[in-house]
DNA sequence: TATTCGCAAGTTTTT
DNA sequence: CTTGCGAATA
């Protein structure tokens, strides 16, 4: 067992904390501060309702993210070994109801989710469709707005345009006719997970009931980010039964933008009279160093209930506040001092979290790292099912699927291409809407399609009949299912034709998918299948194997950080127009979102945390001086570490300037010398960004720059450089070896715990995607991604 | 019908 | 700077 986590789970619970585990009956709302143990609390409390008598199929707890559900389904697993309670997502939850109940609301049990990309697509075919004049408003701008509308429970035949609203008027036509074409290709948007549920339960009261009964005990987290359908969801799955527990911190709503309402947790109590409430403001996990810094800054926010948070951990480094010349800078001395920390021995790799609030920012970062020998993970949801390549492929896998899929069918029908153009399409089109049928029985029946001539008529019957075909095979194992659609459409070799060095990296990802699905087939022996897995892929991201994998330096958006914690956490790019974001810096409201946004990622540090920005950044293509976060002037930063340059150029406000003038004239200067921008700015030698471990205050060596921080030597060549002395040495006890991806090579012998040894017969892939194809002389060939595999090499 | 070129636009966060 | 889209051309 994780040793973190066993201690959380034998220390005793607080008063507060018993009080929320023993309330059991009626609805309950913990206001929880972050690092209050609020994770802990939910899971003895389930154990705690199982241990009075509750059954635990009748308790469900519903969260945001795959990780928070994973991480609670662990934990329980160690406290109630045999429960049955079921834990995830609210899209999942509504997911698994709509495939038992899909014809009630008229689609079928195998219907498709469609991610945002595909969602814009239906979104632009019904615009075509309505002929809605779009100068004023892109289909973008037009999708967003549904998806809106949606998550406020509002279906096409409730919406009520405002009169002489431009974008209702759109909206009148667009939003029945895309939700028509949804239906007729049997698919869903994210927001209608939650939308068709709401419908379902208000319009069938006898299942609403039988579902309120089943779900007796219901526990939500992050009820603070609850939009108006999750909230009417909660709301008629406890009407009977009132057995209901929320979870939140009004400081940490940071989904807005997506529908989320405090209102939500700011009236529970009106909601539900008879409620209990239970404050969790002890916090176990931060010093009294970020706490403070914490503190202060949502401070700032005037829509807000006081709140105090109070720690008994001790107060810990200062926390630095630095000034780069750029992001290079930034990167490279950030991942210089990670290596550094990690050569010395003293830190692991997951003990350090880098946060930015947008994903392009983790460029500069994944450079510098992989520069400095560092391992790193970029947690960055469905990147990889967002390829060109791979979208083809899972396209082919919805169509098997549900051949109603229409986005899968435009997709793919003519890619490897079948010489189906436009033309032919549009009339394939045409007849699927005035027949009231889909594209591809459309396809099927392309022979009754007049304006369609012979040529391209044979190609599509030829395209049907392939489909046709593989679906023969839908029941099988879905890396089998793949192989046959890669052998019948040809389409690797179709991708590689050209030769290009861009063809044999998609190549690559065609190879990884199938890795993929051969990995998702041996998870689920039992509850496989091909609709399980496009269920997954829609669902879940990468971040499973983020949490599964710890040695690893994490990059993430402040978004994905929340409800995590890291020893040791860096917030870069702290600027105006980037934290607040530029598109939030208009409006109050947002800006106190981008606030709270800082502040859960200030909350995740454990122990050490270090907010940096820089003086130059790189936008719509050139260098541009970047102006500092107004949220940097409300921090305590006289009691912070504090590196700004001296000079007033590199657009500094003049608030800044003061502050910094003034920061100088307090630093002494018998002191190294800190080098930004040629401006010679004194640092206090135990104080040198770059040097993030307290016992710098012991040392008297006299640093450089911080981004001239670099050792003689790459402060760590590999993975496996990194566990040196009697880490190594551990490790290597039995003789055999853990390798890093890198090390791994043809004709190698490595042991896997199921299989025994086996040989190495080829690589293909770098880094965390390095895969090994391993023959097992009794079980064949085998292919493993070295980065997470269990796998040791055997000594010949 | 496929391909290529040029131009415009748009750049957040996630299930 | 990228991406996506539409028009012009082979």
């Amino acid at each position: 067992m994780d040793d973190a986590v066993h201690q959380q789970l034998i220390a005793p619970l607080n008063p507060a904390q018993q009080s929320a585990v023993k309330t059991i009956e009626g609805p309950l709302l913990i206001i929880a501060g972050p690092g209050s143990g609020k994770t802990r609390v939910i899971t003895h409390r389930i154990a705690y309702m199982i241990s009075q008598g509750v059954p635990s199929q009748k308790i469900v707890a519903l969260t945001f993210t795959n990780k928070a559900a994973e991480e609670m389904r662990k934990r329980l697993a160690l406290l109630a070994p045999e429960n049955l309670t079921w834990a995830g997502t609210f899209h999942r939850f509504c997911s698994r109801l709509l495939r038992v109940h899909a014809a009630m609301i008229g689609l079928q049990e195998n219907f498709t989710i469609y991610d945002m990309s595909d969602t814009k697509k239906v979104v632009k075919q019904a615009i075509a469709n309505t002929e809605v004049d779009t100068r004023h408003y892109s289909a973008d701008a037009i999708g967003r707005e549904i998806s809106n509308v949606k998550n406020v429970a509002i279906t096409p035949e409730k919406f009520q345009p405002r009169i002489g609203n431009v974008m209702d008027k759109i909206l009148s036509l667009v939003y029945p006719e895309y939700q028509k074409l949804l239906q007729m290709a049997n698919a869903v948007d994210f927001d209608d997970l939650l939308m068709h549920t709401v419908d379902l339960l208000t319009q069938n009261n006898e299942l609403r009931a039988a579902l309120d009964m089943r779900f007796e005990y219901m526990m939500v987290d992050e009820y603070q980010d609850t939009n108006v359908a999750q909230y009417q969801l909660i709301r008629l799955l406890n009407h009977n039964k009132q057995n209901l527990a929320v979870t939140g911190d009004p400081d940490q709503s940071i989904y807005g933008w997506r529908g989320a309402n405090i209102r939500n947790i700011l009236e529970f109590e009106k909601d539900y009279p008879q409620v209990s409430v239970v404050r969790l403001e002890q916090n176990y996990r931060s010093t009294k160093s970020i706490l403070r810094v914490a503190d202060q800054l949502i401070a700032n926010n005037v829509r807000r209930k006081k709140k105090v948070l109070v720690t008994d951990n001790d107060e810990g480094a200062q926390v630095r506040l630095v000034a780069y010349p750029s992001p290079q800078d930034e990167a490279v001395d950030i991942a210089d001092s990670i290596a550094l920390l990690i050569q010395k021995g003293s830190h692991n790799p997951s003990d350090f979290a880098v946060l930015y609030r947008t994903n392009y920012l983790s460029r500069a970062l994944e450079h510098a790292l992989g520069a400095a020998g560092v391992p790193y993970q970029i947690v960055n949801g469905h990147e990889f099912y967002q390829r060109r390549e791979i979208k083809d492929l899972v396209a082919y896998l919805h169509l098997i699927n549900n051949d109603r899929d229409m986005v899968a069918f435009e997709r793919i029908v003519n890619v490897p291409a079948r010489k189906i153009g436009k033309v032919t399409l549009s009339r394939l089109r045409n007849y699927a809407l005035e027949n009231n049928t889909s594209l591809m029985e459309a396809a099927r029946n392309v022979g009754l399609i007049e304006s369609i001539s012979a040529a391209p008529s044979s190609k599509i019957k030829q395209f049907a009949a392939m489909i046709d075909d593989l679906q023969q095979t839908a029941t099988q194992e879905v890396e089998t299912i793949l192989r046959n659609v890669l052998v019948q459409t040809g389409y690797r070799e179709w991708l590689t034709l050209d030769g290009t060095e861009e063809a044999f990296e998609r190549a690559n990802n065609v190879d990884e998918l199938v890795v993929a699905a051969q990995e998702f087939d041996n998870e689920h022996p039992e509850d496989g299948g091909l609709e399980k897995y496009l269920e997954q892929t829609a669902l879940v991201s990468d971040t499973d194997v983020f949490e599964s994998s710890s040695d690893f330096v994490t990059m993430m958006s402040l978004h994905a950080a929340k409800g995590l914690e890291f020893k040791k956490v860096f917030i870069v790019g702290l600027e105006d127009g980037i934290l607040p974001h530029e598109r939030s810096s208009s409006d109050d409201e947002q800006i106190e979102e981008e606030r709270r946004l800082l502040f859960v990622g200030i909350t995740r540090a454990q122990r050490e945390l270090q907010l940096s920005r820089c003086l130059n950044r790189f936008r719509r293509g050139s260098n541009w001086p970047a102006i500092a976060s107004r949220f940097l002037m409300e921090l305590p930063r006289e009691q912070m570490q504090v590196f700004e340059p001296s000079g007033q150029r590199h657009g500094m406000s003049d608030q800044q300037l003061q502050d910094t003038i003034a920061r100088m004239s307090d630093w002494s200067s018998d002191v190294p010398v800190y080098d930004v921008n040629e401006d010679v700015v004194s640092v206090p030698a135990s104080t040198v960004p770059g040097t993030i471990q307290p016992d710098a205050l012991h040392s008297d060596s006299t640093l450089k720059s911080p981004s001239k921080l670099k050792p003689k030597k790459p402060v760590v060549a590999s993975i496996g450089d990194m566990m040196t002395g009697a880490q190594l040495a551990a490790k290597e006890s039995d003789g055999t070896k853990r390798l890093s991806p890198e090390e791994y090579s043809i004709g190698l012998d490595v042991e896997h715990l199921q299989y025994g040894v086996g040989t190495v017969v080829t690589m293909s892939g770098d880094g965390k995607k390095r895969t090994a194809t391993i023959d097992f002389p009794e079980y064949g060939e085998k292919q493993f991604r070295v980065a997470f595999s269990n796998l040791r090499s055997v000594p010949r």
